[in-house]
DNA sequence: TTGACAGGTGTACGCCGTACACCTACCGTC
DNA sequence: GACGGTAGGTGTACGGCGTACACCTGTCAA
């Protein structure tokens, strides 16, 4: 009896519990109340004994983001394009919604962790399989930036690398790891098909200010277009 | 001489000094060096004496970001809502790019500062100025999310709250301070203006979902139009 | 002259992440 | 069956954090 309650309680911890019990922990009792320490406790283990499966705390918050991200529904294929990047965001919105301490995770973390990429990558896809060229493609996830994760934000931010910016520093364009492009090859491809002129500034990386423009400006011809028509509500007659 | 240091040293700290060096500190070091301590050793003081002027870390943050907020041009007058906006935008965009930790600060904060606030009403005021209803101010509003400081997210997203969500207690929809509805007309105007049906559902607050497809939904269209047209540039002469 | 008070100080507490040395139980090999 | 390696849990300790609380000190009104 004891030995079996011996037994259960040493059910072995692995990374994947770890994940687990952390994103619960977040869940129910804040982010700001997630520590090594708390997390242990609910593991039924010493603070320590997480070091040997999760490298540090970021590592950790890096693999509960994947967890969650994995839910996200796979893509619909052979329906419209339109439809089909509508879907998918509601549902990434879905599954975001059941851990709201997610999205500022998700935004604080210096860049995005592997199924981030990966889902944003089968976005581009599906993009590019509506017939986009890499070019508007890339335009276009500037513009919905983080809405296409169910909440928004600009996902390619240099400026959130929260260190010493100053003038002084250029910061080269930090050039992506080959690696990468193998991985995420549509990723790869609208990373360097931003030309904003017929010159074409090739391999100038991307002018945040004309993404950010470009996207204010849909949205204030989208806006003005609703006001012209005198919109009132979604359904005139419910 | 002595005296002199003296007298230098003991340039009297205040709140705004207080703010100002805070600001500074996370510009150049990173927000996440901004501690109490920190920032007491660069005013040549004991941390402890920083609570003579702010209340606690929080209220330190929500100050710096008033700070920060209060250097936004005020609004253009006397031109096309449109233009109007979008200078203010863009005003909006250049302040908080000099201090890049800003953005995830203001979306940590629980909710928003008097600063911010006073911000977004002018917004608001802008587009009633151009003949906007309170309802599509509203999810005009929603649409440009926090873009609208210069960066996207969902500014009034309930789920922001961290704290222990849980589908058991419903939240109520915590009505606003009646003080709010004075210092913020244009707001507390829109904060009940969202009938998502003819048969409105007064006092409801508002549909996060149907604001969160509203938007993506504009977006979606006006991404269908570029795509339609068969955009490649902004600008196809040069 | 005095006493209130604004504002800077010193100490201490309980939290945090995590380095490092240790122990222990299991494993494949001989 | 003995044995050494290794995976994984433990215990202790350190430096940093926010901040409570008691204290001191200089200024100024009465």
């Amino acid at each position: 009896m004891a030995e079996q309650a011996e037994t259960l309680r040493r059910t072995p911890l692995s990374r994947d519990r770890v994940l687990r019990a952390a994103v619960a922990l977040a869940d129910e009792a804040g982010i700001e109340s997630l520590s090594m320490r708390n997390l242990a406790q609910d593991l039924g283990v010493v603070p320590m004994a997480l070091y040997k499966h999760v490298a540090n705390k970021d590592e950790l918050l890096d693999g509960m983001i994947d967890v969650i991200v994995g839910q996200i529904d796979p893509p619909a294929s052979d329906i419209h394009w339109k439809d089909a990047i509508r879907r998918r965001v509601l549902s990434a919105r879905e599954v975001l919604r059941r851990h709201p301490w997610a999205p500022l995770a998700i935004e604080s973390r210096t860049m995005a962790t592997p199924a981030v990429l990966a889902y944003l990558d089968s976005v581009v896809a599906t993009f590019k399989a509506g017939g986009f060229s890499a070019n508007l493609a890339h335009h276009v996830m500037h513009t919905m930036g983080s809405r296409v994760l169910g909440f928004s934000q600009e996902l390619f931010d240099a400026s959130r690398q929260a260190g010493r910016s100053g003038a002084t520093t250029p910061e080269p364009p930090a050039a992506l790891p080959p690696e990468f492009a193998a991985r995420f090859p549509h990723l790869a491809e609208i990373a360097g098909a931003a030309s904003h002129d017929d010159q074409s500034i090739v391999g100038e990386g991307c002018d945040d200010q004309f993404e950010f423009e470009f996207a204010l400006d849909l949205l204030l011809d989208g806006i003005e277009r609703l006001h012209q028509r005198g919109w009132t509500s979604p359904r005139r007659n419910g």
